[in-house]
DNA sequence: GTCTATAAGCTGATAGAC
DNA sequence: GTCTATCAGCTTATAGAC
């Protein structure tokens, strides 16, 4: 592991528990065991060391979720895996799952273009056209869809995360159902 | 509008576009017009001021949900009238939206008790126990319920927020009709 | 209650040796 | 690339006059 993915993770460690501006650089290079300086090596001003996190746990998940997708027919298979596979990744990462929401729902976000918020992702956007236009998803705007279906799903993973011992595969079921019927054309 | 009320609502602008961290008492007290002593006055600390106006946005925010709520009989019409106010709210305070978002996804909710948390919101839990057990609402996990709806609102809100001209009483019909179906015993 | 003045402590970032 | 030493500026909070 690199001195910067130490720092990285060290910081992802620290945000989530004091915030931001909580943070001190100072604590994060103590935290990844690396001098002060050392940080400013790597991440020239301390926006710029957390917008690259950022793009690294966004890389992470979509990663994740793009994993086997092809193996997907129809467009109920291919929501399915990807809602449930985003489920797991908040469930087996809780911190970066944190993390993300924290930023996304942080000023810093305004910093960062639609465009760089929605790479990587553009897979899912393709996947909801091809359903609406093949007659089975209802005939919205993808948008809509797509925040509907995203907070639905953080709602799924904030209760699982607070009650694990109620996580498992008949509850991936239960609650992809639970999406599918909202957007479903039938 | 008393000092008091005057420096809560500076910082409420002041943090959405700054962060809690990012935006020091001074300048909450220079645009509330007061002197920062004052501030201090009111506010012995800085969290204690960020605590109260989450307590504050979030009275107002139940008081907006529960009005004439008794008109409603069954529990579809319960949840719709909940539902489509909570959406109406965001796009009227959109201030208050972002900052609750902001605050419920930060550090300091961890301050604040889950029971803290539920207060005043009781209604809308017992709306969900009824439905239950009238058989209108598919028989799951109550927090589970609304959890997804409560993410699924956000979604709405935030997508009628970033396009505006989208949002009218269709949209809350739509929108509506979806976050139903995702719930509903059929 | 409201203000001004102030302090102790911390923060992000730099400089320069190795 | 990595470290130590250091600073200039800002931050929360207090003290005390009015």
């Amino acid at each position: 592991m690199t001195k910067s993915d130490k720092i990285l993770e060290a910081a992802l460690k620290l945000f989530i528990t004091d915030g931001f501006h909580g943070t001190p650089t100072s604590k994060i290079a103590k935290e990844a065991g690396v001098a002060n300086g050392t940080l400013f090596h790597y991440f020239s001003t301390k926006e710029i060391l957390i917008s690259e996190l950022y793009l690294n746990v966004k890389k992470h998940l979509s990663n994740y979720l793009n994993h086997n997708l092809d193996m997907c027919k129809t467009t109920r298979e291919k929501s399915k895996a990807i809602c449930t596979k985003w489920i797991r990744w908040g469930i087996e990462n809780p911190d970066k799952f944190t993390f993300f929401q924290q930023f996304a729902n942080s000023p810093f976000i305004n910093s960062i273009s639609r465009e760089e918020g929605a790479k990587n992702f553009e897979f899912a956007f393709e996947i909801i056209e091809e359903g609406i236009s093949n007659g089975s998803l209802i005939d919205i705007d993808k948008y809509l869809i797509i925040s509907i279906l995203f907070g639905a799903i953080n709602g799924l993973i904030h209760f699982a995360l607070e009650f694990p011992e109620k996580f498992d595969d008949d509850y991936l079921e239960t609650g992809f159902r639970m999406l599918w019927r909202s957007i479903a054309n039938i």
